[in-house]
DNA sequence: TTGACAAGGTCTCATTTAGAGACCGATAAG
DNA sequence: CTTATCGGTCTCTAAATGAGACCTTGTCAA
């Protein structure tokens, strides 16, 4: 069974559990990681330990306010461990724990996609500007058959 | 080579690649798919060709204006087929283009990783709350070597 | 005849979220 | 005396999102 196959099995099944999306482990957890940082910031931990102040500077273009927002979420699903040390001023590491540790592996499914099927999308983008859209209308409109 | 060092290898490559998110494969593509909706009509879409319409009724939550958005965001960047058959009312249906059925093999990846693990974070959710935030602190607040 | 409804959106408006940048506290360097 | 550090928070504004009206053309029911 190939992952599409796989991955389609198992919509259909998320689909016979109920309208309630918020029962949804996947629904639920996609929601959490799937914006434009969390994932990130575990790559970059993946790394090693960081310092709030490292990863500012490793992601120049995420603001404190969502580092900080991120990085409480992810301590809050057990992803990611916080570390004070109560010197002067304070010095906050941040870790995988071992379940965020556990995560780099889709994770790193992910980047290689990317990695490997970037100029095929680079490729399509380029395609989209030419073609003005709705191009692939076709001539004589006939009724639909109503289904309902 | 688990896939923490594999995936930390990559992320301090992109470090040397210079500043600039935008040159980043990984970056680029996380900003395009890491949305609320985007993973998961590939999802939805991995269990076969769908109509707009269909679309909207297996996942309730989404407004018509984001599933218009994010399919047509998904189409430019090659992912998504979007074909209009001229009758009356049109018939749109999507369906994964080969690009997009490669996704599918990642993207299972994070799903399964997600049913998997979904016990762990609710646990440390649960967990969270009973900490009132910065219970690791220590007692002696030592100045900080400045280390810069 | 009048009315309602269908598909696949677009449009406007209100709410939510994210970003930019000031500010804080104590300390230390110049 | 001024400036900088660390790890944030606070406010204000800008951008993204959700809710819902509206559109077209045709069919079907009352």
């Amino acid at each position: 069974m190939d992952a599409r196959t796989a991955l389609g099995a198992k919509f259909s099944q998320w689909l016979s559990m109920g309208p309630d999306p918020s029962g949804c482990p996947v629904r639920n957890l996609l929601d959490r990681l799937g914006d434009r940082w969390s994932m990130l910031l575990l790559a970059a931990l993946a790394d090693g330990p960081k310092r709030f102040s490292v990863l500012a500077r490793v992601i120049p273009d995420i603001s404190k306010r969502m580092l900080s927002q991120t990085l409480r979420s992810l301590e809050g699903d057990g992803l990611v461990l916080r570390d004070v040390q109560p010197t002067v001023p304070p010095s906050v590491t941040y870790s995988l724990t071992p379940l965020g540790e556990s995560f780099t592996t889709p994770l790193l499914g992910l980047v290689t996609w990317a990695e490997a099927h970037f100029g095929l999308v680079q490729a399509a983008r380029a395609r989209a500007l030419t073609v003005p859209i709705g191009a692939n209308a076709h001539e004589t409109p006939t009724p639909v058959p109503s289904e309902l």
